[in-house]
DNA sequence: GACATATTGTACCTAGCGGTATAGTTTTGG
DNA sequence: CCAAAACTATACCGCTAGGTACAATATGTC
């Protein structure tokens, strides 16, 4: 069998150059003029290695979700390490990620989520956003709920109280990173939260 | 002098409208027939009466400020009011206004302000917008450093502190009412907040 | 080396964008 | 009752959107 010319481009390169623009951008405002150019790619190879604009996006998300938030939510439950510092990591990991220059300030589920209400994204890109968008609230009632520490401090009894208050403060972090304020003065703010919640 | 024919539509209910376009699909996500169909009015009729888009965008952002904006404001400087209860009361009535199947979800400064990371957005609308959005902010401050019970109860000497992590929490809520969180997660969310703060 | 296969570049499709020219309609002053 | 002024409706402008047809270019197998 004959095999055909090779490709010129690297699939996970260009999609993480894809993630970046709909980081930037969102679904609706990122053209596909703006992703091939920064993939480095013109169309017709986007449309064979992708399929098209809707599962270029899904896949930019679960590159997101892969390489971007999964990472934070491991220091959760990172083993040996008190539950106050544990937290304390991972909004400092995230919040610094939400800073960094190389990319789109803020969160990009945080962002395209709040697309959703537009009405004009297509249908599994929103399944997927509605679903992606819930993994650290559903990680943070498990954290209270079946944490050692969490479980001695009676954390537990509110586990869903204390776990909407840490996922407001995620959302307001990365509305705020989002806005250009820097990241000492979130680090600011975060490090008072941090040490109000009555562990909390 | 002759005067002309009369304007079929009135300006405000037209911008009214407009104003909860640009609130449901931002800047770039709102199309001239989205707007001038929700305005119940045509193209010429909107361009001879606001500019063009990028005005008319700009009215609806002053018209968002003074209509839903400055009347939670004013709650915080109540007379004859508890701090902690003014404070509350701010909170509740945004998040009521964040929550209303009557609006777009969440809210319209934050959710613009998230567009200007595109670069998409034009100069003058960036400008007011980057300008809105500190407006909490800078109330809070106020709040903070000048109340009489705010400096009776020392909270003026961590203004600043103080200020973002109310700052944090109002753009946590604007984002997870965006999301579709109900309003009864977000005001149990709240309490636990208010009353953690030491008064804070 | 010829052929099948896969990727690439160009040029194009229709639809919708922001914006406008122009013709028609209603109003009032003289 | 007519003309000037203001508003409305239609139809259109150039441009870009997402998406594709097709020819040109590499690559491998026989």
């Amino acid at each position: 069998m004959a095999s055909g010319r090779k490709k010129l481009f690297d699939e996970k390169t260009a999609l993480n150059a894809a993630m970046n623009v709909f980081w930037q951008k969102g679904y609706v405002g990122a053209s596909l003029t703006d992703l091939t150019t920064r993939m480095g790619i013109n169309k017709p190879s986007m449309y064979s290695a992708f399929g098209n604009k809707e599962a270029l996006f899904i896949k930019a998300t679960q590159c997101y979700i892969e390489t971007k938030l999964t990472p934070h939510v491991e220091l959760l439950f990172q083993e040996g390490i008190p539950l106050k510092q544990r937290l304390k990591n991972h909004m400092m990991s995230i919040v610094t990620m939400q800073c960094d220059p190389e990319q789109a300030k803020g969160c990009f589920l945080t962002f395209c989520q709040s697309e959703l209400v537009s009405g004009d994204i297509p249908e599994k890109a929103e399944q997927l956003l509605k679903e992606a968008d819930l993994i650290p609230l559903q990680m943070y009632c498990k954290l209270f709920e079946d944490d050692e520490e969490s479980i001695t401090l009676e954390l537990n009894k509110n586990s869903q109280a204390n776990a909407l208050s840490l996922y407001t403060f995620l959302k307001g972090t990365a509305s705020m990173a989002r806005s250009g304020i820097d990241k000492s003065q979130l680090e600011y703010g975060l490090n008072a939260i941090i040490e109000g919640i009555k562990i909390h």
